[in-house]
DNA sequence: CAGATTCGTAAGTCATGGCTTACGTTAGCC
DNA sequence: GGCTAACGTAAGCCATGACTTACGAATCTG
């Protein structure tokens, strides 16, 4: 169950941004940290979590550490709220026929 | 953006049961907090959240309230995700674009 | 109307989490 | 071999959040 740890990295704002700017164009954290209002370590945090949910991984390439997306448990979570969404439309609409049938 | 909201809401696991029970079967505050190890207003405060991401309605029935999934913002945060997960996707196929381009 | 159900809210406690600065580590460069 | 650049990690601080118990409000029931 990957997902439960994806749901809660993507929880944070922050780190919603950083996954979506390192989705865009891979990034080292050096270059991310320039665009965002924290400093350099939070970045490191944050991306410590986010490889920890398998949602980024990490090439290093000399002293730097380029950051890449990671599909796999973007899949995984997709598949999860796929589900949900369908499950709470199946409810919906079962709860109206249940409605048309007191009629 | 409701899809901040709903993931922040879907971050904690103990809301995450307590909706798929709802999407399940629509249920009362006290029969949904029957089957937890958390105390009534605890499950209160918790659909007070889900509430707010618009994630749950609520139904009054005489004193009892019977919440039901709300599928609006499953189906945003669907969208979100699925167009996180796309995104990934695609700069991971650039990315071995890139690379074969290389050689 | 009085009591009982069902629930939301207030207040307080305790753990978690996001941020900072300081420091240690690794790899390129002269 | 030093110096610098680019990181990760440790320690500490402070806000947030997930609980609890206590209480109040609304509705049904006899």
């Amino acid at each position: 169950m990957t997902y439960e740890s994806a749901l809660a990295a993507l929880s944070d704002p922050m780190r919603r941004t950083i996954l979506e700017r390192v989705a865009a164009t891979p990034r080292s954290v050096g270059e991310i940290a320039q665009d965002l209002p924290i400093s350099r370590p939070a970045v490191s945090q944050h991306l410590k979590v986010l490889k920890e949910a398998e949602l980024v991984r990490e090439e290093r390439v000399g002293t730097r550490r380029i950051y890449h997306a990671d599909s796999a448990a973007l899949g995984e979570l997709r598949a999860y709220v796929d589900h949900m969404w369908r499950t709470a439309l199946g409810a919906f609409s079962d709860a109206v026929a249940e409605e048309n049938q007191k009629k």
